[in-house]
RNA sequence: GACCCCAUCGUCUAGCGGUUAGGACACCACCCUUUCAAGGUGGUAACACGGGUUCGAUCCCCGUUGGGGUCGCCA
């Protein structure tokens, strides 16, 4: 009990004395080999939140060293999708791939040191080290024969990293805790390839010292690579980062995030008609419980912490970010959204649509949950009802109910309304109804019907003060033409 | 297979030795009602299992089971 105490206070005095040491600076590093998903916007949420909260900077850096894979479509991808989240980096983005005189200057300096060493192993004596490796149940592969070999550089040669044999390595880390592992398992990596280009671990580590990168927030995919990247980042003599493994994202059947659930780019999500606050706000929630759970993000960089995350992997929830998305769309102001409609639309309305929007769009996002919803719906302000309808349900109920419903009454008493505010219009229609003595929807439905060609519309006062006194004495003047006696 | 990590309602989570195990999404019922929503009220539903430690374990330790990650001249 007060062993764990103990530990636990020195850990936090670690952790504190690493903090003040240097500035907080934290990076988001995809590799822009696919879409930029939202496994991938998390990780550049954390960091982002993380540095926030210390006052420190966030940067982003493209790991596109070399790679057939990467493509520049990826590139713009990744850049449009954090501009589009709001998670730019605070200073330019740094490309990996133009640094590569850098890293083979750090591998060569190794070698010089007797740090590393050239290996001249072939792919076939590599694949049967693995194959025996995995028969005698072992975790390193390569069986360090170059290691002492002394071989002289010539083509077709690598370069590995001396790593310790003996010992243990321990990462105090953010997130998981403190985490260790026998170095004897990990394997002499490769730090150059026989063509001379530098292998991501090299370009990593090189990179996020030459960056000042305090604390290294990523997957938890990279707990490995962590005790293995500790060697080199030891052996050049680097300044030792503090690191956050966060657990991955899973889809909703407990997999691994893959095309079929959430691994779709996200401007999918943009597509899809989600807000940016709300998606950071939703994938925020993973892992992650403190504060109220609608928190926007400023707020929940003032009281982020890493060792508050969970540690264990969440799966993507739909149904809950809809929910998010929806929370965010219903408080929204109608100045917002008619902003965020037009962008989703790419247009630019006219100024009666403008108008109309103004007064009427957030009866809307009352009751819809997302800009594609959103968009469909406002169709009924921006376009009067085509007849005969196209909505069966709706027209049979108009044929049904409209010769009853008084619209030439409404027609008429209309032109005395006032139109300025949606709760007296919805008295002048209730005074109406009270004055035939009849129920309220005897006539709200039909005028519902005639005015947005739908029953699936707003209250009553809400639609006639949106469309406004013209507006409604046109479409009322077409549904009465179609008025079927 | 080896190594590393994880484990509270279906899902996201709160909990940090003593709680009627709390909230949210989803779901169900009811209320409100001019449609559709929203909102309100209530409900179903969880500490994976087995050993310890302790007066007392969801919580600490060990094991089992289950899940995930890693084992590339990919990143």
């Amino acid at each position: 009990m007060r062993n764990q105490c103990l530990r636990v206070f020195d850990h936090h005095i670690r952790l504190f004395r690493k903090t003040l040491m240097s500035s907080i600076v934290t990076r988001f590093a995809p590799s822009p080999t696919g879409m930029l998903h939202i496994g991938g916007v998390r990780t550049a949420l954390i960091n982002w939140l993380f540095a926030r909260h210390h006052g420190g900077q966030y940067l982003v850096r493209i790991e596109d060293t070399d790679r057939k894979r990467s493509t520049p479509e990826a590139v713009k991808a990744i850049e449009d999708g954090l501009e589009w989240l709001g998670l730019g980096s605070d200073q330019d983005i740094a490309y990996q791939s133009t640094r590569q005189a850098r890293h083979r200057a750090v591998a060569e300096q190794l070698v010089q040191q007797g740090k590393a060493y050239y290996c001249q192993c072939s792919t076939e004596e590599l694949t049967e080290m693995r194959t025996t490796a995995r028969a005698e149940g072992r975790t390193r592969v390569y069986d360090r024969r170059c290691r002492d070999a002394d071989i002289a550089t010539e083509a077709e040669t690598v370069v590995r990293l001396k790593v310790p044999t003996t010992g243990e390595t321990t990462i105090d880390d953010w997130v998981q805790g403190s985490i260790s592992m026998q170095n004897d398992h990990l394997d002499d990596y490769i730090l150059l390839r026989a063509d001379g280009t530098p292998t991501y671990m090299l370009s990593c580590v090189v990179d996020d010292a030459d960056m000042n990168i305090s604390h290294i927030i990523r997957g938890d995919d990279h707990i490995n690579n962590a005790f293995r990247q500790i060697q080199l980042i030891r052996a050049a003599g680097f300044p030792e980062p503090a690191y956050g493994h966060i657990p991955l994202l899973h889809g909703d059947d407990g997999a691994k995030l893959s095309k079929r659930h959430g691994a779709l780019g996200v401007d999918h999500y943009r597509t899809e008609g989600y807000l940016p606050e709300a998606l950071l706000n939703y994938l925020m929630r993973l892992g992650w419980g403190k504060g109220e759970e609608i928190l926007p993000l400023a707020q929940a960089a003032e009281i982020f912490a890493l060792s508050d995350m969970s540690k264990a992997a969440a799966r993507v929830d739909f149904a809950r970010l809809k929910y998010f998305n929806a929370s965010y769309l219903r408080n929204m102001s109608n100045e917002k959204a008619v902003a965020h409609l037009a962008a989703y639309r790419d247009c630019v309305f006219s100024s009666p649509e403008q108008e109309i929007l103004l007064r009427g769009l957030n009866s809307l996002t009352q009751r819809t949950e997302t800009l594609e919803e959103l968009s469909n719906a406002a169709n009924i302000y921006l376009y009067p009802p085509i007849w005969p309808l196209v909505d069966q349900k709706a027209a049979k109920q108009f044929a049904a109910k409209a010769s009853d419903a008084g619209l030439q009454d409404i027609h008429r008493l209309a032109g005395s309304w006032a139109f300025d505010s949606a709760e007296s219009l919805k008295e002048a229609v209730a005074g109406y109804v009270t004055e035939r003595n009849i129920g309220f929807g005897k006539v709200g439905q039909p005028l519902r019907i005639a005015l947005c060609g739908t029953m699936q519309a707003p209250d009553i006062g809400e639609i006639l003060y949106a469309l406004g006194a013209d507006e409604t004495k046109n479409r009322l003047a077409h549904a009465i033409e179609n008025i079927e006696n």
